[in-house]
DNA sequence: TCTGGGGTCCTAGGACCC
DNA sequence: TCTGGGGTCCTAGGACCC
């Protein structure tokens, strides 16, 4: 049987969000910060031009951005996010079979699709998103999803195919596994790129010729799987249905130095709860808590600490309460006074659905009351947004919030947002 | 010289992704 | 002054059991 995959892939997906918006941005450079406008995590093809790195730290560009010669964005995840829906829900109309890959791919089961002009197929798939969404995107089309990232990439790259690439024949195939540098192909990160191009393994087609059994004992199974899919061979399906997470992590870095106790106990109160929302989002519940805090690891006149402590608590749980009872036991035990600190976070794991909670004996709390304020918790705050109402550990001017400075609108999802933009 | 041999579970750590 | 956040999978090795 043979397959088919397309990757679509937004281009620069974050700036391009901005662009949507404020439409005067086309054509310039335009950069999104990390949280707490730390560092460049995206850039329209105009800032890449400048040369600007991904990762780049913002007090680096701080002088181009304050001339105006770039714009730069706080990152506002929940624009992006709905976004996203958009794009995707736009692309499910052109098969039912896509797996939403992160919030700017997506891997469409193209199957039997071989007797129709794939090319044409594709450019309708990229006009159709692009004019329903405003965000521009990139497809690649071939016989495995490897191979369909190497399309992708190269439908990006190249000014012929502007923005889309059909790789089925053999020939061409080839091609572009000789036109792919083996550090850009997905599955190779940084450390089997050095290993293999030491053996002078430099391209993807060098690497697609090496014995499996080479393969096998040098990089696991995971590189055995990636072979034969560059070879057309395709082992990676479409997961349609994204299963439960097996771990939630909610952490950030502050937005100044905290010391205190108190400061570090209300942000990881808001962490916990935040992952307690997680889980109740996908109907599961956790029996671990892992709570780390850590100093600035750049500061080289800070003392340095990290710690981080996990709890396995009696009774699977999602409740706000619970999570963060047991963060604040956690955090106890691993605060030190005299350090300066710059990051915590708090990880939930051990899940499991919560509907097959194993029951303690000796537990006294009654689960159904709390499930009930949950429920009306996360009511509240889908009508009202984030944070309105809390439980009381979590603080209430919260000086240690992360900084975002040039944060645009929540355009799409926030009703006084949407009365601005119609006021424009 | 030589020290049973499996099986299973758990954890830490390494690799990767966006 | 300023350097993100959130995930996955795989393997090796130790503990433990019979």
């Amino acid at each position: 049987m043979t397959t088919l995959f397309a990757l679509c892939d937004c281009n620069n997906f974050y700036a391009s969000c901005e662009r949507v918006f404020d439409p005067s941005l086309n054509g310039k450079p335009v950069v999104v910060l990390s949280n707490n406008d730390g560092c460049v995590i995206a850039r329209s093809n105009e800032a890449k031009a400048l040369g600007i790195p991904m990762g780049e730290p913002y007090f680096k560009i701080r002088n181009l951005v304050e001339n105006g010669r770039i714009s730069a964005y706080s990152s506002n995840y929940v624009l992006y996010g709905d976004m996203s829906d958009r794009v995707m829900q736009t692309l499910s109309l052109f098969t039912p079979n896509v797996e939403v890959y992160s919030i700017d791919e997506c891997f469409l089961d193209l199957g039997d699709f071989y007797d129709i002009d794939l090319f044409s197929y594709a450019w309708e798939i990229k006009r159709t998103v692009q004019q329903w969404t405003g965000i521009p995107v990139s497809l690649g089309v071939a016989p495995t999803k490897a191979l369909s990232k190497v399309a992708n990439r190269l439908a990006k790259k190249s000014t012929k195919a502007n923005g889309v690439l059909v790789l089925t024949d053999p020939y061409h195939i080839q091609k572009a596994l000789e036109a792919t540098k083996i550090e850009d192909v997905w599955g190779i990160g940084g450390q089997y790129a050095k290993f293999l191009k030491k053996r002078s393994i430099n391209t993807a087609l060098d690497f697609s010729k090496l014995s499996e059994n080479w393969v096998k004992q040098n990089m696991t199974i995971v590189g055995v799987r990636l072979l034969k899919e560059l070879r057309g061979e395709s082992c990676l399906e479409l997961d349609e249905v994204a299963p439960p997470k097996k771990n939630i992590c909610t952490s950030r870095s502050f937005g100044k130095k905290v010391n205190t106790f108190d400061e570090l106990q209300e942000s990881t109160a808001s962490y916990a709860a935040k992952c307690a929302r997680k889980l109740r989002q996908q109907k599961s519940c956790a029996c671990l808590i892992t709570v780390f805090i850590h100093t600035n690891r750049f500061s080289e006149n800070d003392k340095q600490y990290y710690n981080s402590k996990t709890i396995c608590m009696p009774v699977a749980t999602n409740s706000d309460i619970e999570l963060i009872h047991y963060a604040s036991i956690a955090l106890k035990e691993i605060y030190r006074d005299g350090y300066w600190y710059k990051k915590s976070g708090v990880i939930v794991s051990e899940i499991v659905p919560d509907n097959m909670i194993q029951l303690d004996l000796l537990d006294t709390l009654d689960r159904d009351k709390h499930a009930r304020l949950m429920g009306v918790i996360d009511g509240l705050t889908d009508r009202f947004g984030r944070s309105k109402v809390r439980v009381a550990t979590q603080g209430i001017d919260n000086t240690w919030m992360l900084r975002s400075d040039f944060k645009s609108p929540c355009y799409t999802t926030r009703i006084d947002e949407i009365q601005k933009v119609y006021v424009r």
